[in-house]
DNA sequence: ATGAAAGCGCTAACAG
DNA sequence: CTGTTAGCGCTTTCAT
């Protein structure tokens, strides 16, 4: 209860009969001070319940050492583990994070990365929202200087640095995976072409099937949001199509449970009648019936990369402007849901 | 790229030929400042690119305006629900949120209270990691009269102010539908017993047997980690077991949707050998087969509770010590895993 | 309605 | 190896 002061480094400096110069330079294993007089002062701060100002210390060092985390959303598996590396690497270099999501929605975006850059974070980790459109909202990180890596969803034209997987490869994967199941009539279940990962597995899928000349059908494309909504509403669209598609290669692993899901409710048999690929590699996928065939994606990884990366940068020891795009691998998980064939 | 220098409120100041105290009232909507000159402040200020420096802020005023939140877990839709609630709220009310999880480790729980202690969080929200024995690493808050909160896994014993839901009774209510529908020999598989939330759903699930005059089987109590392995471990010696059960109450639906896939390997028939019950009420209940009967728990909710008591508490509009417990609704959700007599 | 001045706690340049 | 000093940008008394 008791709201005793603060103890400053001064209060240190005091009582050990030194200046709060040498309390500062011991505090901080400064090489100029003696083993014993470093000694002194660390027991005299801990005896004392010291602790260190940040507030001081950043408003006189001019960096917050903070990194901001603009997520589009924080419910998969996926995006808890890339937040997971991020804060791996950022607490292990003794940086804060503070974290935003956009909900999927542009605005609320542009919105965190103005509190963000109020809040003078040091750099910048960020995924776009669905809807995002144009980078403008960054551009008062990049007239100052401050460090951005994007990751997943990403602006792929521009020149930003980005850590991403190469989506159009996975799209054709799955795709191609599909076909060699025997699928002729191959669907796609995805989110607005025009956030980079879609348009990539778009093309992707497109690629597989333009290599395997099968004939490319637009009513084949269902765009949806990611709801489970979404996914109901997709299913009944597939049941509805004539002639009915063999195989579905879906850009997510809780739309992709959804589907299967309805389909076997409507008497479709999985894979025997719809083969089905999804993505993300979701705890879900292994504990549906069948089993979920889809990609993994190691998000990790991504989280620990875009954040070295980017406290690299910032410690000076490489330059985000030389490293543009970097990518990270990933693989086709083959489980029942896909297997027309039987295991392969 | 070009890293022009900050723009400080004497900037402003010198600009419009006033005072840098009139600047900062101005920009706080003081009402001692004349409607045009707060005006013509806005304006240059905005003009100008001025950001507020939150350190000398806080630095002068001796508040950090953030507040802390260690989490055991943020894998399940449950925590992500209920960080979305505690960031709504202080958010809305200014404040910054530093998130540390503990990975359901004591010794990082304790070491992520040291390290928000140093970052001298204004308030703390706390649950608690599987093994936390003892509340010693929270006590350098309560010295300094750092309130907090703790939600979900808390110690019920102490005076601490904590959110929660009525564990004992959806206990009760679990295991009381079991045996409604017709349940004889109910398991329970749970977690650690040291912790509130399952000691108190075992207790309700004790009492719901002896209220029926069933005895309590010891060996019917299966205590595991909440992991996969541990599911499969558990759906293992749940078969081993003579008589078999012929309903199980299982305290997390992860766990739950695991146990059904490996008794179903077995050939058991869900729920007409084996009635199920999970808690949580996660996404994949809805997605496996059969779909999983659960307990909702307002994961939104309690982080909404949690979060606006603290910052009245941190307001001065309301005091914590005055309010200790504070329980959450919560419900059954009944679907066809425990629906042994068809729906009820 | 506005200004002057002090000080929050720390670090870095300079001096010794 | 250690001390002196100034100043980071803001708020807040106290004056006017």
């Amino acid at each position: 209860m008791a709201n005793e002061k603060e103890v400053t480094i001064y209060d240190i400096a005091k009582k050990l009969k030194i200046s709060p110069a040498t309390v500062s330079r011991g505090l901080h294993n400064n090489p100029a001070i003696s083993k014993i007089t470093k000694k002194k002062i660390f027991e005299t701060a801990e005896e004392m319940g010291y602790r260190t100002n940040h507030f001081a210390r950043n408003l006189r060092q001019q960096q917050t050492k903070t990194i901001g985390v603009i997520m589009h959303e924080l419910n998969s598996s996926f995006m808890t583990s890339v937040l997971a590396g991020i804060e791996k690497i950022t607490t292990e270099a003794g940086y804060d994070i503070i974290i935003a999501h956009s909900s999927e929605s542009a605005k609320k975006e542009a919105a965190n990365a103005k509190n963000l850059f109020h809040k003078r974070v040091d750099g910048l980790i960020a995924s776009l929202a669905v809807d995002t459109a144009d980078l403008d909202h960054y551009k008062s990180f990049i007239n100052k200087g401050i460090p951005i890596v994007f990751f997943d969803r990403v602006e792929q034209n521009g020149n930003n640095t980005v850590v991403i997987i190469d989506n159009a490869k996975c799209g054709y994967i799955a795709t191609k995976h599909l076909i060699d199941q025997g699928c002729k009539r191959i669907a796609h279940i995805t989110s607005s072409l025009t956030r980079n990962v879609y348009s990539e597995r778009y093309k992707g899928y497109q690629q597989a099937l333009a290599e395997n000349k099968i004939k490319i059908d637009e009513s084949l494309l269902i765009i949806s949001d990611l709801s489970e909504k979404a996914g109901i509403e997709a299913a009944a669209q597939i049941l509805k199509m004539k002639p009915r598609p063999d195989g579905i290669f879906i850009t997510n692993d809780f739309v992709a449970a959804v589907c299967i899901r309805t389909l076997k409710e409507a008497g479709i048999k999985i894979p025997e009648d719809i083969a089905i690929v999804g993505f993300n590699n979701d705890a879900i996928g292994k504990l549906i019936e069948p089993a979920l065939t889809t990609i993994n994606y190691p998000g990790n990884d991504m989280g620990e990369i875009a954040a070295r990366n980017l406290i690299n940068h910032l410690k000076g020891v490489s330059n985000l402007e030389q490293t543009n795009t970097i990518i990270v691998r990933s693989d086709l998980v083959i489980r029942k849901s896909s297997l027309k064939k039987g295991v392969s």
